[in-house]
DNA sequence: GCCAACGTTGGC
DNA sequence: GCCAACGTTGGC
């Protein structure tokens, strides 16, 4: 099973409404950028992922799970562009800020600490391991 | 609110 | 196919 992470702004997508969601989880729709796109083609049922807040609050504040593999994104006709359905699984014990995650060496190749940039990216098993670990410290 | 970093677009 | 111009993202 792979691991991953995904950001979103609290104003556009947030974790509360995730978990409104609830089982039947939701469309991680709106992705319009290649390397994003190609990652979430990769992803299988069961995968899980980190739920990101990214600007105001710099955040990792919970788990989800892939629900549902690529698939036409319903935002668009656009036919480039595919997501993935996830449902949350359970918020962390405490959220791990960007902060944390910079301040941890171990945690220095983290592509949200490389390329900020990117909405949806890989974890490594370590990587999930530590930030689990810090989260419930 | 600013700006660096990055991705995309389009003219040549 | 290169690269300048432009738009967007997200940390600060």
């Amino acid at each position: 099973m792979a691991y991953w992470l995904f950001k979103s702004e609290t104003s556009t997508w947030s974790w509360d409404q995730q978990v409104a969601k609830g089982e039947t989880g939701e469309e991680w729709d709106g992705v319009r950028n290649y390397q994003a796109r190609n990652f979430m083609r990769e992803m299988r049922i069961g995968d899980q992922g980190f739920f990101y807040h990214s600007q105001k609050h710099r955040e990792i504040v919970g788990i989800v799970e892939v629900i549902a593999e690529a698939h036409p994104d319903s935002t668009t006709q656009d036919e480039r562009w595919e997501c993935v359905d996830i449902k949350a699984v359970k918020s962390l014990p405490q959220p791990v800020h960007l902060d944390q995650i910079k301040g941890n060496e171990r945690l220095a190749d983290m592509v949200l600490v490389k390329n900020s940039r990117l909405s949806v990216q890989p974890v490594t098993d370590d990587e999930w391991k530590i930030i689990l670990s810090m989260s419930e410290t």
